[in-house]
DNA sequence: CCGTATCCAAAATGATACTG
DNA sequence: CAGTATCATTTTGGATACGG
């Protein structure tokens, strides 16, 4: 026997994994580009550091990013998406692009662009 | 002044519009097919009829499904996509193709497939 | 800079029983 | 059949203060 979860219906998987407050979005600001926690913050500024530790390590457990600690000081924490992570990306987008459509801008700059 | 809400961020709003725990998979469901009430939590037994009531009337709310009442006995209560609701299909299709890459197997012959 | 720790409030979900 | 009502529980989120 495993421990995997058992879903009924193909949705469910990515809802799991994606489903937290700010998940979506974190992942959304690491298409593309690194960022480090302050970036995050203040992409992210609704989000407390508490919420936002908790959903990048929930993240990280689950694969979908990677966090690179640099032993300097000050500290310097890195995170990016892993491929697992980028595989999620067409659902990213698929939010983004009705959500531009639905309040009418968008994220430009805020989020890199692909060459 | 009006009462919409800001998002610092396009994925945020339909993230808030089906964000709900079972939301989506009700989406999912109603793509293409009208169902009942009984019918819904046969596709969605992990939902009490609790929330699969409370979740069917905030989705009424936001505009993305009809609830249509038969005055019969028994009672016979349809649900459907609107066009609005339409309008999410891309993100509950980017999910569900996830999904199923995911966890291997699709929702075949659970969902109704366009002609 | 990058977090943790603690405590607390609020929201979401569940169990169970019942009704027109 | 299609829900409601009530109550309990769980989960989630936030405020604040502090630490390496």
């Amino acid at each position: 026997m495993n421990h995997e979860k058992i879903f009924n219906c193909p949705i469910e998987a990515p809802i799991s994994l994606i489903g937290g407050k700010y998940k979506a979005i974190i992942l959304f600001y690491l298409i593309n580009q690194t960022l480090r926690f302050n970036e995050l913050q203040k992409f992210i500024p609704q989000a407390t550091p508490k919420m936002l530790t908790q959903q990048l390590r929930e993240l990280e457990g689950e694969g979908l990013i990677t966090r690179t600690v640099y032993p300097v000081v000050p500290p310097k924490t890195e995170y990016s998406l892993t491929e697992f992570g980028e595989s999620l990306i067409p659902i990213v987008d698929a939010l983004c692009d009705w959500g531009k459509n639905y309040i009418g801008n968008g994220c430009s700059g805020l989020r890199a662009t692909p060459s």
